[in-house]
DNA sequence: TTAATTGCAAAGTTTTTGCTACATC
DNA sequence: GATGTAGCAAAAACTTTGCAATTAA
């Protein structure tokens, strides 16, 4: 479904605002918060409100168009709904983000949907552990 | 290393209101908010105050004795260190939370490792999906 | 004794909500 | 013209911080 169509068949509008914020999360290149996309919008647009921002995401999150995720704290991270389909790594240590194709993550997910009846939805989750480049060498 | 030896070591020190809290973590079933937390430590401690509760949540994990973990929101959730190793599914409909065995996991962890070099640490982290109860049964 | 910890109050951060005016369809 | 949306201000939800009094070691 297209955007237009998407915003006829939901009754939602097209607005100058919801345009800026649609811009920018599909401008980013990792998963922004909301408080980055804002300050995108108000470098064009600066008395934008964050309300504003807040709620075209949640908007433009059912129009489809982007999706949120919770990584490792507390803050909700935005992305363009049509990226590439992808997983998450964490790094605990340094915080660091690193993409992982879905076939990484694919038999387990047919795992749990075999086992446990669960539809993992592997754009949203997070696998926390220890990147390459945090992880302690052993000691020779 | 032993509760003891982790106090004496970190110049920590054991108190009514900490010992109420790492109780309360332990006898949890499942994964708490610090509300949660608060909530039990309460019911025998009244006036133990929210701040009380996030300061020890904090000192138990340098100790090594509680860890937290963030699910599909934007909450902290707490759990004992040593309970045995397992997966969280966590569903978007009902945020009901499933533990899975880590076997489950392993082959994906195993599939990380050897391709991106990152350690996963399949106890924190969550996999989020729809359950079996809220998925939608396709109309016959 | 001395330094960690508590309870309280206040503030910080992130996000939501109520309301009126305005913009979009 | 009807109604979805913006901006503003206020509040909600979760968490942290400063400080004087208390308590563990």
């Amino acid at each position: 479904m297209s955007l237009q169509d998407a915003l006829r068949s939901s009754g939602k509008r097209m607005t100058v605002q919801r345009r800026l914020v649609l811009d920018a999360v599909r401008q980013a290149r990792h998963h922004v918060t909301a408080e980055e996309i804002a300050k995108r919008v108000r470098a064009k647009h600066p008395q934008i409100d964050a309300s504003t921002v807040y709620r075209n995401l949640q908007a433009l999150e059912e129009l489809g168009e982007v999706i949120h995720t919770h990584l490792d704290d507390r803050i909700t991270r935005w992305h363009r709904a049509d990226s590439h389909p992808h997983g998450h790594l964490v790094c605990r240590v340094c915080g660091g983000e690193t993409e992982v194709r879905p076939i990484a993550l694919a038999s387990m997910a047919k795992r749990l949907h075999d086992e446990h009846g669960f539809d993992a939805d592997l754009a949203h989750s997070a696998i926390v552990g220890i990147c390459r480049q945090c992880r302690v060498v052993p000691s020779s």
